[in-house]
Order: C-alpha cells, then structure tokens, then sequence
DNA sequence: TGTACATCAGTGAACGCGCGTTCACTGATGTAC
DNA sequence: TGTACATCAGTGAACGCGCGTTCACTGATGTAC
C-alpha cells in the first residue's frame, strides 16, 4: 500500500477510498499487468500484414512480451514470478490472464483454419492429462487439435521460461546479447511448432 | 533472520554468530540450495546404468529438478524466483549454481564424445552471442560444439520454465497432469536436442 | 445569482506488528597448571 | 584429580524502521432551492 501510495505522490491512507485492503489493490495491479501485456501482444499481432505469415506474427508476440517485461520488470514479477506469501489471486484475474495464451493459439488456429498448420503424430497421452487438454480445448481454443494445443502451450512455457530467466538474472555474466539469444530460442521454439 | 531463527528453534540475535548479516544468511541459504539441486541431479544422472542412453539420463535428470522443486518450493523460489530487493547475489553463488546444467551439458558432451550427436545446420548467430556462447564453452565445455551448446541451454532453460510455471501457480485450474505433462514436455525438448 | 448543504478526495496522526540488528548477559564446555 | 580461567553458543531486552490499517479531520467541488 505505502509503495504504492508513494508512487502516486498521496499518503498511503488514501489509497482505502479505492481498495479495501492489500489483496485488492494486489488483484487490481495484477488484472492491469494482465492487461497491459495482452493489449502489448495483440497489438504486435494485428501489426503483422501479411496474415498468412505465421512465423512472423509468433515472433512478433514473443519480442511483445519480452519487451513489455523488460520495461516493467516489477510488473512481470508480480504476475509470473514467486507467488506472494499470503495472496491467492481471485478468479477476476483469469480473463485477463488468457489474453496472451489466447493470441498465441489463434496464430496456431489460423494456421490450421488455411491448411498450413496440419496435426503432428503425437507421442501418447495420459488419459488424465488428455482431459485436461480437451477442456482447456472446449472452453477456449474449439479449433485447435490437441496435439498442436499441446505444442503451442509448450511454445508458451518456454517463451515465459525464457523471459523470467533473463530478468530473473540467471543469464547474469553467461550471456550479454540477450535479445539475439531470445530470439535464436524463438526461432528454435517456432521450428517445433512448425510455424 | 527471524524466519530461519524460528525455523531453527533459536533467537534471532543468535544466527549473528554465524552470519554477520542478513545478506550472508541469504546468501548462504543459495548456496546450499543450488548444492542441494545439484546433487540430485547428478545422482539422478548417475543413476542411470546405461550411460549410452542419452535421453534416459537427460529425462532423469530434468524429473530430478522437478522433484526437487516441489519437495522444496521455497529453496526453487529463492534461487529461480523474482529476485529478493536489494541484494545482488555475490561471486560465491556461480560454482554451486553451475553444478546442474554442467550435467546436463555433460550428457551432451558424451553423445559428441560417442559419435551418436552430431552438430547440426544453425541459424546464423550475431556476433556478439557468438562471442558470449564461445566464452562459456571455453571457460566450462569445451567438448560441445557452439550449436550443441546454444541447444542445451535452450533444453535447461525450459526445463526451468515448466518447473517455474508449476510452481509458480502458472498451471493452476489449467492442467492438473503435471507430472504427465512435464513429462510430456521434457521428451519434446529432448527430440528438439536430439538426444 | 447567491446561499446552504451534501458529497467527495485526500490528510495526518496513531495503532500494533514483524523485521534486521545491537548489546550486555548467562551458563555450559574446554584448556592449563 | 582438582581448581581457575578462557572460550563459546545461545538468551533476552531493546532500538529504529516500514508495513497495513483505522479514524477523525479538512477543504474543494457539486447540487438544490
């Protein structure tokens, strides 16, 4: 709260006009961070002309979330990094939360809606995680094999892996041209997804 | 202090005989931390009796991170986590936090040594990560080839990534498979590392 | 247009709490003769 | 073997600080007649 209050330049009782306690003021931080990274990517996608480039627009995506993380790296920490002891976020954040996978797989989608993007022989599933995968599927993404679903989670994982990595500080003193690294991985990661 | 003090049994004021400071309990707390990472990962790596088995010793290996990150959420946070404000981990930290992609990369460096992993075509590399990557390869693996290298801290950084974004919450109401889907996951990076 | 009152955003003092750190201390264990 | 002293691990009270939260308040802005 006092940071925060701190920040806006008004004293810290101020700010319970606006949010009845800590955890409130957390989710409403949490929802804006969601929020500002998925309009950073949409707008990296829809800034892609040429619709059919799919390699293109997934990269697009990617340097949109490094870049919105590494100018607000307090904001990706409190959305990706370790959990704050004591604060479970509420289900308001969910919405906001699958703006990003959601433009991620409607690259996958268009991909397939053209005929490019066809289904890959997949190594077998567990029947738990199958379910799981086919509800993810139904409730978001109806047009998306489960297999590519899979791999385009995956694409998700790592593009997120390798951002916390870098501003997380394990690239410190290994690697310097951290933009080149990131976007060799993103090439590699758009190889595996046959994008 | 006062949490590791309670942990202990003890009075805060009494870990001063140990640490002058709190930056030196941290810092300590990390150390112990990457070592006890380290080890379980190299025991899982030589644990496997078929030292030819490229990919039964890397899976190991990546299960053993992930066990270790669920039995000790907090150590993983400590380490892998949204850096602690005001302090800058010291020199001390980089050996033990090398021990575990040294095993990964070691696996590696023995499909070289055996013949069965051989470079492939790269993308081409700007010169300032090349130069990054060729430091690291000649200060600790100077058997892998840059490519090889470059793809194995590809596989390590998403094995951090899918440990962090389970532990993180990151999975939450999405997959409850876990193990199946880090699983699912490691084999993915393994057919992309050849291994 | 002017007056009276309600609404609202923000202030500032105070609270109890846990933190990192200091300091003089106690009492057990080890060493010297 | 017994005594005298030094070393050591841990205690407990106290400090200043920043935190989240409360509460009565001030003063500006909006509304009613």
């Amino acid at each position: 709260m006092r940071a925060v209050a701190r920040d806006l330049g008004v004293v810290s009782s101020a700010l319970y006009r606006y949010f009845p306690s800590r955890d409130d003021l957390l989710t409403a931080l949490i929802i804006d961070a969601y929020d500002a990274l998925g309009s950073a990517v949409e707008a990296a996608d829809a800034a892609v002309t040429d619709r059919g480039d799919l390699r293109g627009r997934w990269l697009a995506c990617c340097h949109a979330v490094r870049r919105w993380a590494v100018v607000s790296p307090a904001e990706y920490a409190l959305v990706f990094g370790s959990p704050v002891v004591g604060y479970a976020a509420p289900a308001d954040t969910i919405p906001p939360a699958t703006r990003t996978p959601a433009v991620l797989m409607g690259i996958l989608a268009d991909g397939v809606a053209t005929g490019v993007l066809g289904e890959r022989e997949a190594r077998a599933l567990s029947g738990d995680l199958h379910a799981d995968l086919n509800a993810v599927r139904a409730a978001s993404f109806p047009a998306l094999p489960e297999e590519l679903l899979l791999r385009g989670t995956i694409g998700w994982i790592h593009l997120f892996g390798a951002v916390s990595f870098e501003l997380f500080g394990q690239l410190n003193n290994v690697i310097e041209a951290r933009e080149a690294y990131f976007d060799h991985q993103m090439h590699l990661m758009a190889d595996l997804l046959g994008v």
